[in-house]
DNA sequence: GGCAGACATAGATGGATGTCAACATAGACG
DNA sequence: CGTCTATGTTGACATCCATCTATGTCTGCC
């Protein structure tokens, strides 16, 4: 009970830090259900683009602009996507001026590939 | 043209494999298309629970009765899932008599969290 | 102030998805 | 054979989701 309302009050991200690999013991329902949608979050083409396009690009970061013009999609369905990134905890958000940039946070990612991987962080 | 015909032919399974990390550079759509299916078979609450208990479990296999056992849902969802699972190819299947045994395809896992994870693998 | 550009939000819509009940299949065993 | 048990398949249904158009908000600038 009170363990299940921890985990409520975390991030996906979160969730995921605080989880051993799923090679090593079965994953709880509860945990389950957190990290689930930090999983989803990845789960689809464009969204997959726009991390790998953040994360590699200069500094770990993007601005919006450069980001449409990396899809044939319209402007509202990037951002939705950025902010399904964002709502997740993998990306952070800056804003400069009129531009707004999105940033990886690193250790989001790395956490989620040692829950996958497994093979001891 | 070719290139991505010949990613086509592939698994997502595979994809992973031969894709460089997310943080190394942007990835290209069509391996985006051809990962996002097994991003997204691990993008459930139950089918990340199914992976976990197949891969902590002795042998890193586990019999389908004991796998409905674990959930309060019906066998037929269980098995909707598991084929989910086996489709993508992070599951394999043996039968042995009457009873059906899932197993893990490690390397699976450890292509996606090499893909996602980015330092080196 | 007012306009223009960058980005977010709202609402609508077609397609994907998780779940179940019902049925099918396939061995084991009497 | 017939039945029981384990598992997969089908079809239906409700919900979720990716996308679009239209509109709102904020900022810089003339």
């Amino acid at each position: 009970m009170s363990k299940s309302r921890i985990l409520i009050d975390l991030t996906p991200v979160q969730t995921v830090a605080c989880s051993a690999p799923l090679t090593q013991e079965p994953l709880s329902a509860e945990r389950a259900e957190g990290i689930a949608p930090l999983v989803k979050a990845l789960a689809d083409p464009v969204r997959l683009r726009l991390v790998s396009l953040v994360a590699s690009h200069q500094d770990r970061e993007a601005c919006v602009c450069e980001l449409n013009d990396a899809f044939d999609l319209s402007q509202p369905t990037i951002s939705h996507h950025l902010k399904v990134l964002h709502d997740v905890g993998l990306l952070d958000r800056t804003k400069r001026g009129v531009w707004v940039y999105y940033s990886i946070k690193p250790e989001a990612l790395a956490d989620l590939a040692a829950l996958i991987g497994g093979v001891e962080a």
